[in-house]
DNA sequence: AGTCATAATTATGAATTCAAAAGTAACCCA
DNA sequence: TGGGTTACTTTTGAATTCATAATTATGACT
C-alpha cells in the first residue's frame, strides 16, 4: 500500500531528510501529530515508505527548530506550547515584525509597495473566508519580512510562525478577530504608503499585542 | 590513537548527537574547519571515535541553526558569512536585545541587578585581557536575555550569536573597541540601574550601531 | 600533445543490522 | 490477592552495509 504520492526524483533538488521534514511539519499543523504526542518512527518511517535513518535527520531538524522535543532513550514528541509560549512568541514576532514594518516603511521600492497593497487588497476580500484569510494574511507578514531585506530575521520569523501553528487557541479563530486584524492591517498600509516608519512600527507592533490580547 | 576526552556515557544526560554537534561548533569556532571549508564525514566520524550516522545527525542541526551548509551530493561546508550577513545579524541582535534590556530595566528583580552589576564589574577589571573581556562579555549579554525571561528570544540571540563567531573580522578584535564598548556597557548599566526601560533600550541598540561600525 | 570517453575510486545518502535500554507481561510466592 | 522478580517485547541509538552519484584517473584516438 504506497498511496502517497512518490517524491519525484529526478528533480527533486533537495535533500529526502528535508522533504520528510516538510512533510512532518504538514501533519504537526494538521493535527493529524497533537502536541505531547509521541512520535512512532517505525510506523512514520513505513507510511513514508523510507527506513529510520532520513526520518531521524529530520526529527532532529524539527526538535532545532522547536516543533518536537527529544527525550532521551524514549523518542521524539510533538511539543506542547504553554500560554506562557505563545505570548513570548507573540512579542517575539512583534519585536522582530515592527522592526521589520519601519525598514520597509523607510526602503521599500515602488514594485515592493505594490505588490504589499496587492496582497492586502486580497486580504479585505477574504474577511469571510478564514481559511484563506489565514494563508494571505501569512502571505503579507512574510513578504514585508522578506522585503525588509534580512534574511536572518526571515528565517527566524518563518521559525517562530511555525511553533505558532502548534497553538489551537490561535487569536485569528477568535470571533471578531479577523476585521480587527484587518483594520489593524488597513491603519498599517497607510503608514508603510505615508513612508512613516515609526508610526509603521508602533502600529505593527499594536497589531501584535491586540492579537495576543485576543490570544490569551 | 584515541586521544580525546571520552564522553563519559554514565553520567551523559544528553544524546550524542548533541555532544558532536557541540564538539563541531567549537572546532569551528576554533577555526579548525575555517569557513567555506567542506566537511571530511569519514575523516571526522574517524576522530570523534564514532560512525557517520551521529555525526551526520549532527550536521543537519547545524545546517538548521545556520552554521554549516549542506549541498546535496556533495555533503557539508561550514557556513561562510558576508559582510552583508554580519550586518544582518548585528542588526537582529541589535532589535532583540535592546529588547531585552528594557524588559530587564523595567521589571528585574534586586538579586538579578546584583548579578549583572556583578558581571559589569568583571568587565571593568578586565579591559586588558581580550579573550577574558570576550567571555565575560557574551556571559552578560547572555544573563540580560536570561533576565528578560523569554526563552525563544533567548535561543534566538544564543543562535545569532554563534553565527557572529564565525565572523572573522568581530568588532571586539578592533584596536581601542574594548574600552568603548565598556563605556556603552557602563551606560547601559546606569539607565538599568535607574529603571529607564527607553533608555536602556535606545542604548543597547546605539551599543550594536557603533559594534557594527567597528566590525565594517 | 590535447581532448574526449571510459574505467576506477571515493563520498554521499539511505537501508539494514545490531546492541542495549525501556516498557510490558508473565509468573512465583508470601 | 498483592508485591516483586524475571522473562519477553518493543523501541531507541548507533554501527554497518549497500547503491549510486560525483570525482579522479586512465587511456584511446586525432
Amino acid at each position: 500500500m504506497k498511496t502517497a504520492t512518490e517524491p519525484s526524483p529526478l528533480l527533486s533538488p533537495r535533500a529526502l531528510y528535508q522533504d520528510v521534514a516538510e512533510r512532518l511539519r504538514q501533519q504537526i499543523f494538521a493535527r493529524a501529530l497533537e502536541p505531547g504526542c509521541w512520535i512512532d518512527e517505525m510506523k512514520l518511517a513505513a507510511e513514508f515508505g523510507i527506513s529510520r535513518t532520513p526520518l531521524r535527520e529530520a526529527l532532529k531538524v524539527l526538535a532545532t527548530e522547536g516543533l518536537v522535543t527529544m527525550k532521551v532513550r524514549r523518542g521524539a514528541y510533538v511539543t506542547e506550547v504553554s500560554r506562557d509560549d505563545v505570548a513570548q512568541v507573540y512579542h517575539l514576532l512583534g519585536v522582530l515584525e515592527s522592526d521589520a514594518a519601519a525598514t520597509v516603511a523607510a526602503h521599500a521600492t515602488p514594485q515592493q509597495r505594490t505588490e504589499l497593497a496587492a496582497l492586502h487588497a486580497r486580504l479585505e476580500k477574504q474577511v469571510r473566508q478564514r481559511d484563506a484569510f489565514f494563508a494571505t494574511n501569512e502571505a503579507f507578514h512574510m513578504a514585508l519580512l522578506q522585503m525588509a531585506g534580512n534574511r536572518w530575521a526571515l528565517q527566524t520569523v518563518h521559525d517562530l510562525r511555525k511553533v505558532m501553528k502548534l497553538n489551537r487557541h490561535h487569536s485569528l479563530f477568535k470571533r471578531g478577530r479577523l476585521a480587527e486584524s484587518l483594520a489593524e492591517h488597513r491603519a498599517l498600509m497607510q503608514a508603510i504608503e505615508a513612508r512613516d516608519a515609526q508610526r509603521a512600527m508602533q502600529l505593527m507592533k499594536a497589531h501584535f499585542d491586540s492579537g495576543l490580547q485576543a490570544a490569551g
